[in-house]
DNA sequence: CTGAAAGCGCTTACAG
DNA sequence: CTGAAAGCGCTTACAG
């Protein structure tokens, strides 16, 4: 974050009075005006006090803590903050309380579905709780990881939600994260006390092996891209689930690009041309196994009966493709969801027993297999 | 946003004290030390001036006008910022401002790769200009878009980065969006004052038609789901067409049902069902003409010979499938970018002479018309 | 259950 | 090109 744009200057409009109700109910006085304390013409919680005849801190706790202010001082508040259209300024809180009501998200991509089922996840648990967050997109670049950490912690934010354990290592390593609890998610971590919501990417990956030795299936490939930390532990899942069948898994293209349906397509011509009697393959996501399937289709290869093929995660077109797509139907929305509410019930500082939730994952056995 | 919870206290660590560098360069003194002005222990911009023996607003000055400080005493200061590891706190910055780094963004939906591409956009461009940005999903519910507005107000925003007119009516009503300027994206406006950045989609469905009314079909359908404003101006630009050719816009299925590739199946079903004599599609986004192809499929009518297909924005697969998708090229990734550009130039008081940019589309003629 | 005062860490005009 | 002082609108312990 370097060279800031120079901001406009506010327009500071000159203090504007207010009528204020004289004293409890009934006289409705025409009596004197109180002027809003600051000079921004803003609606302040001084206002809102002044309005509703108790002090700052008390709206603030009807605010923050309704539970210790009295009902009926309560719906004065409420009902000033109402008439006055006040609009708490989330900026002086931040300063005040050394602490944001926002959460900060790292994400690897967005233009990967997986991710963005994961933030709807997340939005719709902090929606209700009164949080906003800010997303910040990695790459799987480390540089890029630790830049954003940075940046985030400028905004004070409430808490992380992260999605790899190196980022939780970064973060730990930065003074200004002492306070700051996070929540890792997708890789499960090593105790109840290391906070974490995910499942077994080797096991998974183990479980589509088995699956495909089951049907019959003698040389499965295993392909991919992108090949982040994840994708490795599937195929790692996967080579041993085939080891485990006396199969060797010597059939494997591995590219580094990123991930998208035509490198699926370019994927399985390759394993074609490198391996003729390859018989089924596990592409590491759908994406990859939507760009084989055309790449099938196009060569009028039979799917499955000359080629089965698995994929990963589950989205939306591998249930009603031609032939449906079998995948291993990934828990991305909940691990979202349950993750942003273990970092807020962290942040209420309730008590929490389960700190490591592993979503567990499911295959679904279609046609293409 | 209704009942915060209750953060936990920040635990304000004791003053540290930092030793301090006695004076120019050369003898570095074991000289006495400085206590940051403050009590929490964070390294603040008071420190820092300390340190580089300026004041706290040449420090300030450096950071957001360069220009306007010494290149000798900006020297001092960067190097005292790295030496403290100083963060700017922009919870203060913004209340001492009244202005936010950050842009607050509204969206339709987060599960549409479109928008994902039109945040990436917005992203690049911000990440370069220092900016921070909130993302809002509408859901193209009018309540959400009211509520999301308010929220964000809330956080002293920049900018809004709308993605309906609609949106922009909603803000400009509010009291405290006076000052606040705002980029229409997608929709274009009405004049270069009327800040947009978008594309016709009305002209974009009258390209389909032509394509179609070209190749010969004379029974196209359109298929629609979701039926926002802008799928209704694409049905208006495709049946003009189509009158132009005299041909009688009469097939067509729209649902509103959200947007899937299982639903593009659905509606390709219906058509057939009603309108047996369809000779061609056009669906008002790809993700419904993957699900039209995949019926086809299913129910072996070969694409184009029996039935033509064409979709809309250019996703990934379109070009890939098989056969591949005849669509609409949309610059989404552009809109965004160009969009936040506009938005930043305005921040910075910049005069734009074209406030209304139209980055027009292409139709990409492929396999399946 | 409620309040007075101090303070959070910046930026703002204004003057030099 | 640079600075002293005031102020942004909240929340914090502490005491009652």
């Amino acid at each position: 974050m370097t060279a800031l744009p120079d901001p406009p200057m506010s327009q500071r409009a000159a203090p504007k009075s207010r009528p204020k109700p004289k004293s409890a109910a009934g006289t409705s006085a025409t009596a004197p005006v109180v002027r809003g304390s600051r000079a921004t013409g803003r609606v302040t919680i001084i206002d809102v006090a002044a309005e509703a005849g108790v002090s700052a801190m008390t709206v603030s706790r009807a605010l923050k803590t309704p539970a210790l202010v009295q009902e009926q001082s309560r719906q004065r508040i409420l009902e000033a903050i109402a008439r006055l259209g006040y609009l708490p300024n989330q900026a002086a809180s931040t300063l005040a309380s050394a602490r944001s009501q926002v959460i900060a998200v790292l994400v690897p991509s967005l233009t990967n579905a997986v991710f963005i089922e994961t933030l709807s996840g997340i939005r719709d648990y902090l929606a209700g709780a009164g949080y906003q967050f800010l997303i910040g997109e990695t790459g799987y670049v480390r540089d890029k990881e630790e830049q954003l950490i940075s940046t985030y912690l400028a905004h004070a934010p409430a808490g992380f939600l992260l999605s790899s354990s190196e980022q939780h290592e970064i973060l730990n390593k930065r003074p200004g994260s002492r306070d700051i609890p996070a929540v890792r998610m997708f890789d499960l971590g090593r105790s109840q006390h290391d906070f974490s919501v995910g499942f077994s990417q080797t096991r998974a990956g183990h479980a589509v092996a088995r699956h495909l030795v089951e049907r019959g299936y003698r040389r499965p490939a295993f392909l991919a891209a992108q090949l982040d930390p994840r994708m490795m532990k599937r195929r790692e899942g996967f080579r041993k689930g085939l080891l485990e069948a006396g199969i060797v898994p010597d059939i494997e293209v591995l590219l580094p690009e990123p991930t998208t349906v035509d490198m699926g397509a370019q994927l399985l011509r390759r394993v074609l041309e490198q391996h003729p009697d390859c018989d089924s393959v596990f592409c590491c996501n759908d994406d990859l196994a939507l760009g084989a399937l055309f790449e099938c289709q196009r060569q009028g290869i039979s799917v499955p009966a000359q080629m089965a093929i698995a994929g990963f995660n589950d989205l939306s077109w591998a249930a009603c493709a031609t032939p449906s797509i079998t995948t291993v139907v990934t828990p991305r929305y909940d691990i979202g969801y349950k993750s942003a509410e273990m970092l807020v019930r962290q942040l209420k500082g309730e008590d929490i027993a389960k700190g490591r939730l592993d979503l567990g994952f499911e295959l679904a056995v279609r046609e293409s297999t």
